[in-house]
DNA sequence: CTAGTCCGTGGGAGAAAGTGGGAAATATTG
DNA sequence: CAATATTTCCCACTTTCTCCCACGGACTAG
């Protein structure tokens, strides 16, 4: 499981060091190989230890072939999915058009969650969580069913 | 269950020694594992002994994928949540991240609330317990049915 | 009052992790 | 096919962090 925020640098090759507490997960659980696809509702990466992506890429493809959302989210994951490898140094190497998608600079977030990381532009990282607390306090003030039961 | 106010001096790593009255019960609950995350109504952080935050990471995951509140609750918990170990003197190391968001200097205040705690600047703890007691006289005066039948 | 124990605090040494650069291999283009 | 550009892999250095030890003060018990 990954949690927790973690402060990353990208260097000039689009390397960045993955927070060492994962490694050994990642390696024991995908061989160290990982699959990076866009998010789907922020301008973030998302990153899967590599039999977590299979499994999402067999479902995706067991959508019907001729639904319109179905169709987006099939281009959208499975046509950005690269495949990234921890070098021996534990680092990812980005590919290019994904850190522009994601506008991707030196400064960035890792956010784990749960079963994959998220990556973020620090600044966008900062913007969203500022939203996210304003809208969390309207919507803890009349929850919807699905948060009502919720005991933090 | 965990309950009262202590207060506790930060080091300038950001270690904090845990209150001595708590600690085994720590380690005997949660073999000395805490995680700590951010309070989502306040600038305050919660820590939860380790099985209590699986449980509520569990059901966090159970949410629904696309509601956009259960979105926020969970970048906003899972996404910040870090786990924290008691060292062999009984102190855990708040990550500077966390640290900021809470604005946490050298006084700190850690507040029991039943299974978790949470941890707040001196000042802004100061300041929220007066902004509470002004807000109580005014409650009670027309208590809502909820606290009609609280006996204190 | 004194001695012993426990708790809080700080600092330092060693290990591990982060960072950058360079060389070799591969790909590309003229 | 050759020359150049790009990528990948590897090595070395620097920095950061974590773990451990030691000191000081306070409280307790004899």
């Amino acid at each position: 499981m990954f949690r927790g925020e973690s402060a990353l640098n990208m260097d000039e090759k689009g390397r960045m060091a993955v927070p060492s507490r994962y490694r050994e997960q990642l390696h024991m659980q995908a061989g160290g190989r990982l699959v990076i696809t866009i998010g789907l509702q922020h301008r973030c990466l998302t990153v899967y230890p590599f039999p977590d992506w299979q499994r999402i890429e067999s479902e995706l493809e067991r959508l019907p072939a001729f639904d319109d959302g179905a169709e987006a989210v099939r281009h959208l994951l499975i046509g950005h999915a690269t495949e990234c490898d921890l070098d021996s140094h534990g680092r990812i190497l980005v590919p290019q058009s994904l850190r522009e998608f994601a506008s991707l600079g030196k400064r960035v977030k890792m956010i784990g969650q749960a079963s994959k990381f998220e990556l973020w532009d620090d600044g966008a990282w900062a913007a969203r969580r500022e939203e996210w607390l304003g809208q969390v306090i309207g919507v803890l003030r009349d929850p919807p069913q699905s948060l009502r039961e919720l005991v933090l």
